[in-house]
DNA sequence: ATAAATTGAATAAACGTTCAAAAATGTTGG
DNA sequence: CCAACATTTTTGAACGTTTATTCAATTTAT
């Protein structure tokens, strides 16, 4: 939540060029580096990786040529801070959405899935940079490094509250394996909007999602519009 | 079925290198055509689709400069017809199962399922080709007509699947939202796998889409080893 | 011998990176 | 308050590579 605050120029918010030019020379580097990340992006979302180059990056963002090298040293390194940027803005959202709900942990699960539906993270943009990078994933290990951590986090947390409900209702499930059903149908989601988003419909993914998690869990979760019966103990 | 037998040099089978040059002008022709998309394959699994260049695929194909453009006329006609091939090899596969399997639904959709956990699919080269294709889908319209036809064909098998699988139980699920649930787990799976290789459990990842499957059809599907106890009608 | 297929040097365009020069910002002294 | 100066930031033409593509020359198959 903290980085969410601070981060002003957090890649959430997207028209970053609407932004007047700060004062102050720290401010305005900043803003320029903030200015060229964005604009990475969105060239990122326009031409692909393959198509991605400094000089359709230096046009978007309206800097000079040099800029880019100035600030990121080369191109690869830019794209690592992309990633890195993107991956923390994901992070710190997901721990954020956690953190509002109550500590009721299937609240909080419930949670940490609706974050992953939020427009913030299911959006064309993010969604399309983010495949983006994954796909380099072999041939760039850095990226995985960057990512795989985070990811692991985000599972792990999955996974304590899958066992804490688990307990709650005296259901026996792996909550392994549970918490892997539940994040590759997220992720699952995820490819479905970029590739299709024509045809997507957002309240069919959380039936879909939902309908495996009342199954797993019923009373605490229902498959119908999200309403929830909760009983602590039987 | 058929295409697989026929495409000799289907995709499937990787070390084309080691194929002795056939005899013929048509087959030689076809070779070569094949000793190309197959170096491509190689390159974006190792530099990503960025790092693909022409240069690199000849040496790969040790073939000479010229012949890609005879070929294939341009770079992205080239790409272009590696995702063909590889849609097509896909959905070879998973109707070529369906096909072998009993005419049971049950059967059926169970095939269709492990058809997404064979080697042939469940493999890093081909999964990070796909994924580098389906990461340029936004840059590049054409990748998601090629795939998304086939896609839309898949999903309207499983859902009729699981439509026929309600009949049989009485169930009343709706097939769209399970049949969405299922594949956005498959190919959340397939992520998995791609990015966290030497992490991935097979048989975790099994159990969770049979996890699933058994919660909304017991007794047709269990979780445990896929033993599966069938009753026809109750 | 003839037709077809393959070669690879040549080409122009585009690429990432550099760095002396210019502009902008902050500081100082009147 | 405002010049004049010092420092930092930004610029963009220039550079050497790498890129996809072409096509006359060569090799190969019939």
């Amino acid at each position: 939540m903290l980085s969410i605050i601070l981060n002003k120029y957090s890649i959430l918010m997207s028209n970053l060029a609407l932004m007047p030019k700060p004062k102050g020379r720290e401010a305005i580097k900043a803003w320029h580096r903030q200015k060229i990340i964005d604009a990475t992006i969105d060239v990122i979302t326009e031409y692909g990786i393959a198509g991605m180059t400094i000089a359709k990056v230096v046009e978007k963002a309206d800097v000079s040529m040099g800029l880019v090298n100035v600030h990121f040293t080369s191109k690869d390194s830019l794209l690592t801070q992309v990633l890195e940027q993107m991956a923390d803005d994901y992070s710190a959202h997901w721990r954020a959405v956690i953190e509002t709900a109550s500590p009721d942990p299937v609240e909080q699960l419930k949670a940490l899935v609706l974050a992953d539906f939020d427009p913030s993270v299911l959006n064309r943009r993010t969604l399309g940079v983010w495949f983006a990078f994954r796909a380099q994933a072999r041939a760039r290990p850095e990226y995985i490094e960057l990512v795989g951590s985070r990811e692991r986090e985000q599972m792990r947390k999955t996974v304590e509250l899958c066992t804490r409900i688990n307990q709650i209702g005296g259901w026996e499930h792996d909550p392994q394996t549970l918490a892997l059903a539940l994040t590759t149908m997220l992720d699952g989601i995820w490819t479905d909007y970029f590739l299709y988003p024509e045809e997507f419909e957002r309240e069919r993914a959380l039936k879909a999602v939902f309908l495996f998690l009342s199954a797993m869990y019923p009373v605490c979760f229902t498959d119908a519009d999200h309403r929830r019966v909760r009983v602590y103990a039987r």
